[in-house]
DNA sequence: ACCTGAACACCGTTCAAGT
DNA sequence: ACCTGAACACCGTTCAAGT
């Protein structure tokens, strides 16, 4: 029965790895996932690209849950935090860019984060460096944690709308026409150039003005400026 | 072969549904999803649920996305937004309030929409009354826009963050000491009082302060007040 | 028009077996 | 210690058939 069994390398997988380790896995998942998304990323399909059973992949992941929260903390381990030197603001704008670049970077990311029970430990990182950053400046311990949901949840928030499409595919000069919307047309949606060539670069630094201004309205008094 | 066949009802099929139909699908779909997450909600399932075979649902919904999509659309839809009337700020303050509470309603749907390519139209509808708040308070059709991104981002954010957890299972204290993190202990972190009992409704009121007054600070200054 | 039943190509994962 | 192969309990969906 065992005829020849030339498996390694075989077909469609690219990589002839001649070790199998948890890193490799890892990358190999990120790749599929960036090139393919989420939906692609299973166990089969993983092993396939790495020439390997499925199984052999459960020597050095647990499973499903921990290789994706493995990939999820491979992109934000990546992450460089800009020194948090200068005013607050700079600081947290800083540290939230960075954020977005390394998502936008690896576009299936914020997906993987949005579907994972447990996120990465490395997650409490940015979170540790708000929190530092804003009580310096004044704001009180449970402001500044409030601050930094404000801020996290904006950024993923944004880059999850850029990657994925906001209304793809719905025309809403026509959804109420084709009795999709129950509630009239959308005229000032319409002007509103949201769609396809949307900024969302400009998008996202518009809101982080908001957010800062909005915070820094939010500190005592004392160490507003 | 056909014996006698008493399919309908039967087993732990609760809904003893005399006809199926779409409506009836999307609510009993919704049932699932609250009570026992998006991974339950399969066609398997939901069919077993209603007694019937898998096969049966797809004469009223065209595939697995059509039906996440129509169960997604249950919940927006049924948003009551208060009266546009009075101060822009207040406006968009209920408007948001209201579609938090929806999705809080039924914890599953931020999952469902994250996790959708294509949203429901409905979803355009708080977006069109931000505009028109917002730009009759002098804003840009450009910066309102921008506004609304920025507040629906964080509304569905915190709604998910909340009804996920956030870091779950994870000890901000002790995951230096597990090696898990690399950059020293997280003793902001460990005193944020973030946490199971964490107030978000608190939480989402300082982030919506925050915004609505950094909004304020973007508008042109004749129209700030 | 609506539902069933068998089938197909996928999943994640267990378990016993090989080296 | 690491990998394979067969198997199990699931998926979403097609297709031919029933009423």
């Amino acid at each position: 029965m065992p005829m020849s069994r030339p498996r390694r390398g075989a077909g469609r997988a690219k990589e002839a790895a001649a070790t199998l380790s948890r890193a490799e896995i890892v990358r190999v998942g990120l790749e599929i996932l960036d090139r393919e998304g989420v939906s692609a990323l299973s166990t089969r399909r993983l092993a396939a690209a790495l020439g390997v059973t499925p199984m052999a992949l459960y020597n050095h992941v647990r499973d499903k849950t921990d290789l994706s929260r493995a990939i999820a903390a491979s992109v934000i381990d990546a992450i460089v935090y800009p020194a948090p030197k200068g005013h607050w603001r700079a600081q947290l704008a800083g540290c939230f860019r960075a954020i977005r670049a390394a998502c936008l970077a690896h576009p299936g990311t914020v997906r993987l984060i949005e579907s994972a029970d447990d996120l990465p430990e490395s997650v409490f990182l940015p979170m540790e460096r708000t929190l530092l950053t804003l009580t310096a400046a004044g704001a009180s311990q449970q402001d500044a944690t409030r601050a930094f949901y404000l801020l996290i949840t904006f950024t993923l928030g944004q880059v999850g709308y850029q990657t994925r499409g906001w209304g793809k595919g719905v025309d809403p000069a026509t959804a109420f026409e084709r009795g999709r919307i129950a509630s009239g047309p959308l005229p000032r949606l319409v002007r509103s150039g949201a769609g396809s060539e949307w900024d969302w670069d400009a998008s996202f630094e518009f809101g982080l003005k908001c957010i800062l201004a909005g915070i820094a309205a939010a500190l005592p008094s004392r160490s507003r400026k």
